[in-house]
DNA sequence: GAATCAAGTTTCCAATTGGGTACTACGTTA
DNA sequence: TAACGTAGTACCCAATTGGAAACTTGATTC
């Protein structure tokens, strides 16, 4: 605990994990990738997700700075979520992970 | 159930997760990139990972044939594990994470 | 005056994940 | 003959995660 050089053990996949780790982070950025979306929009893009689990993982992405929350004030509410330049810096981690899920659906069933 | 398209409409991100995903994948193929690995050598390298986890994701990069377990017929038991030519494919997204997860380390605390 | 809409929140319950401990195999060393 | 070491398994219990459904808000439409 005294140490200087615990930040430099720490294995840099589990600091990201830390962040976007999960079964849903990454899912939810990538969508942010082609532009800006509402609620609703990203709850039916991600077929499995529910409201709740939605709602936690973007508060958490938002405490985190990666995406932008834009409440409208109007009703029906309107909130928008945005990639935030933060967020845009992970952009290399996603195509990365979406290259190799294209490929590997092609390689497996 | 009967289109053609249920593949194409699938998420690559949401493949890559669905091989990959969770706490401790990742971070066991990241270990095995400098080289071979025994399984106590892993087990002593991720320092909040249990045997019984340790087993277990094993077992599953294995069938998803991401490593090669070899086990030696001597005692006490030597059993090695090794990234295969499938698994290195996943070298860019573990080199992406890493150095998302080294520069964010620098920018947060 | 009832229904609708978006974007949630709340509550409760089920399933999955994960941890602790004990046990195993068996050849080698003390 | 007792202990050691590696690579596990087996079993049980606790904690965390995740899902379903109902409830909320307040202006607008039927």
């Amino acid at each position: 605990m005294s140490g200087l050089d615990e930040n430099v053990l720490v294995c840099p996949v589990e600091t990201t994990l830390s962040v976007v780790g999960g079964k849903w982070k990454a899912i939810i950025l990538w969508r942010l990738v082609s532009g800006t979306k509402r609620f609703n929009e990203l709850q039916r893009s991600i077929s499995q997700i529910t409201r709740k689990m939605l709602t936690e993982q973007l508060r958490e992405l938002e405490r985190d700075n990666l995406i932008i929350r834009t409440v409208y004030q109007q009703v029906p509410p309107k909130v928008e979520y945005t990639l935030s330049d933060y967020g845009r810096t992970f952009l290399p981690v996603m195509q990365a992970m979406a290259q190799w899920g294209f490929v590997h659906r092609e390689r497996n069933g």
